[in-house]
RNA sequence: GGUCGUGUAGCUCAACUGGAUAGAGCAGCUGCCUUCUAAGCAGCAGGUUCGGGGUUCGAGUCCCUGCACGAUCACCA
């Protein structure tokens, strides 16, 4: 039963029958009538007072009754000025309900796949408050779009090659005497982390000292030997030196092993890893190939150009004189190499910071160029940065947000409020354990996610723990309250789950039903428009009115039988709907709290 | 300077793609736990939607213009 759409065919029969005009399928729209009149769903009528040559009030009351006589979904209605608001029967809303809790939360699969990339670190560091944006969004946007019916294939490319790795392995051949992850206890990304750093104090030290013997600026920036052994190091592994390499590889392992713990940890995992040193050969052919047909170009130093201008962009470099690759040509290699490992996806999601969005634009254009049908395919999710209260975060300054310390301080926030509350209880340690990081991991990544992914983020610590409010946690916590109420309906033996005779239900009531009818909707809606703060806003705004409803009404404890097992079965729906709702966003549902 | 994005309550964010009196949360104030979980609910207060023009029955939303902030325009990634 699609109720809209059924008042829709009834608004254009009536349009046919009352004013002779024909209104083409898919012109006429109903929106959610405003809290403060009587109804569910309004009719414009302004737009069409050319077709009925009445005042908007008289089109409206003829259309309304017209309605009420022909369609039995509509009760009654009232115009306001040109709006006409339709109410729907009580009736209509019980039977909807019971057949919302009969229907799938998700879309049917469609047949179609879509790839999603997101994280896409380099090696050479820790994740931090950035990549968590990045991670949370490309997993919400993946969760969305599986639900919409899509198979989706999450990727992430990683930037294994090129001077970062290799300063980090200089600095472990000067300052590491053979330690490794395992015989300090590190995390592997962080024991190559301070190597990074350990290579960045060394080489500042040794340009200090070259100044300070008489050279310049940009000399001694040059020659500092060990920024010169890590540019040696470069060329070696791109000769594939097998020292060189296979300390690469070793080195590159340990962060691996080191992402894989956060990863676990934020509930997140990939289908198929890319990795820059085995695109960006290919990336490299394709320009060649390109050259060689003239779409692009060659400058007397050998480097090759793709010219843009007539595209209102700029010539862009894609091979360097010296015949290496630049991050473009890499990413060409490896948007190529997507299509053929995967021939059916119909698009690809780069989830990626806004700073970048110029290149995106840029390599869609260059592939579309090439001849590859799919580059319109191509969707380059672009999200604002996260500044801190003292603003941007820089790794120079010591100001980056770790992610595995973040992720920690927020379960541990969340831990220190729940005992506040005075709500461990009944939980042993280990559920307590449990929760606190559903809590923590909860508050956070509703926090990153609430927000259009268009805007930048200002990272405030104490709002991003909260757990009042519009937040993670306030969505759980009706979660977890409804189910301790279904759980005592079940204690008593009440089944609730039939078809129910109400005939009398309160405006709440009519309007949750009418939200959770609208979740499929919101999920292909979030999907297509790459926002996962959809979701967050919708599933929000769904706990809220319904602890509206608990707090108003008595459920278990109702006289009338059947209003007690309609709210009963509408608490169930609702569970299950914010459930499904924050799972879309990567969020756990406690079962109690 | 060019391009793209953002600008809404003290603060953080919404606003169904042009609809009715612009909504939530936080912070502030007032009430409500011997009825199902008060991490909640009800209420008060808080707005020149950055400024200025325009389009129309109607503009936070579309157009023009100015301002502020951010990103970008590398033989970096």
């Amino acid at each position: 039963m699609n109720i809209e759409f059924s008042i829709i065919e009834t608004i254009r029969d009536g349009f046919e029958s009352e004013f002779g005009v024909t209104i083409p399928e898919g012109e006429i729209q109903l929106q959610p009538t405003r809290k403060e009149f009587e109804g569910t769903y309004t009719f414009v009528c302004f737009p069409y007072l050319r077709f009925t040559r009445k005042s908007p009030e008289e089109s409206g009351k003829i259309l309304g009754t017209f309605l009420v006589e022909n369609n039995s979904l509509v009760s009654n209605f009232n115009t306001v000025k040109g709006f006409l608001n339709l109410s729907i029967s009580d009736e209509v809303w019980s039977k909807r309900l019971v057949e919302l809790t009969q229907t799938h939360l998700d879309w049917p699969e469609d047949g179609s796949e879509m790839m999603v990339e997101f994280s896409s670190p380099n090696t050479n560091k820790p994740l931090h408050l950035g990549h968590l944006r990045n991670i949370f969004l490309g997993w919400s946007l993946s969760e969305l779009l599986n639900a919409a019916g899509k198979k989706v294939h999450r990727v992430q490319i990683i930037n294994d090659r090129g001077i970062h790795i290799c300063k980090s392995m200089v600095a472990w051949d000067h300052f590491g005497n053979g330690e490794t992850p395992e015989s300090t206890g590190m995390k592997g990304d962080k024991f190559i982390g301070d190597y990074y750093v350990k290579f960045d104090k060394e080489y500042k030290k040794q340009v200090a000292k070259l100044i300070e013997s008489g050279s310049s600026e940009e000399d001694a920036a040059k020659s500092a030997p060990i920024m010169k052994e890590a540019q040696e190091t470069l060329l070696k592994w791109e000769s594939k030196d097998p020292e060189v390499y296979e300390k690469w590889k070793t080195m590159n392992g340990w962060v691996y092993k080191g992402f894989d713990v956060t990863y676990r940890a934020m509930g997140v995992e990939f289908d198929k890893l890319y990795f820059e040193s085995e695109t960006y050969k290919l990336g490299k052919e394709v320009v060649l190939k390109g050259l060689k047909e003239g779409i692009f170009y060659q400058k007397d130093d050998g480097s090759v150009w793709v010219d843009l201008t007539e595209d209102g962009l700029d010539e862009k470099l894609l091979l360097r004189s010296d015949g290496t690759s630049v991050y473009m040509t890499q990413d060409i290699g490896t948007a190529i190499l997507r299509y053929s490992d995967y021939p059916n996806i119909s698009g690809q999601v780069y989830t990626v910071g806004n700073e970048q969005e110029y290149h995106f634009k840029v390599l869609f254009l260059i592939l579309d160029k090439l001849g590859y049908e799919w580059a319109k395919e191509c969707h380059h999710l672009s999200y604002g940065m996260v500044d801190l209260p003292s603003g941007k975060m820089k790794s120079r300054e010591g100001t980056v947000v770790d992610a595995d310390d973040l992720m920690q301080e927020v379960i541990d926030a969340a831990a220190k409020q729940t005992a506040e509350l005075g709500k461990v209880d009944e939980l042993d340690s280990d559920e307590a354990e449990n929760l606190y990081r559903q809590l923590g991991l909860g508050a956070l990544k509703y926090y990153l996610l609430r927000v259009d992914p268009r805007k930048r983020i200002l990272f405030n610590p104490a709002e991003s723990v909260d757990l009042q409010g519009n937040t993670g946690p306030f969505i759980q916590y009706t979660h977890a309250r409804i189910n301790s109420l279904l759980r005592k309906a079940d204690q008593l033996g009440i089944d609730y789950a039939v078809d129910n005779d109400v005939n009398e239900l309160t405006e709440i009531e009519r309007d949750l039903v009418y939200q959770l009818g609208e979740f499929k909707n919101k999920v292909k809606e979030a999907g297509e428009e790459y926002s996962p703060s959809l979701m967050a806003q919708f599933v929000y705004d769904l706990a809220k009115d319904y602890n509206k409803l608990w707090q108003n009404v008595i459920i278990l404890k109702e006289e009338d039988i059947n209003k007690r097992n309609f709210r009963l079965l509408l608490s169930f729906q609702t569970a299950k709907t914010i459930a499904r709702g924050l799972s879309l966003l990567g969020i756990e549902s406690p079962q109690r709290m």
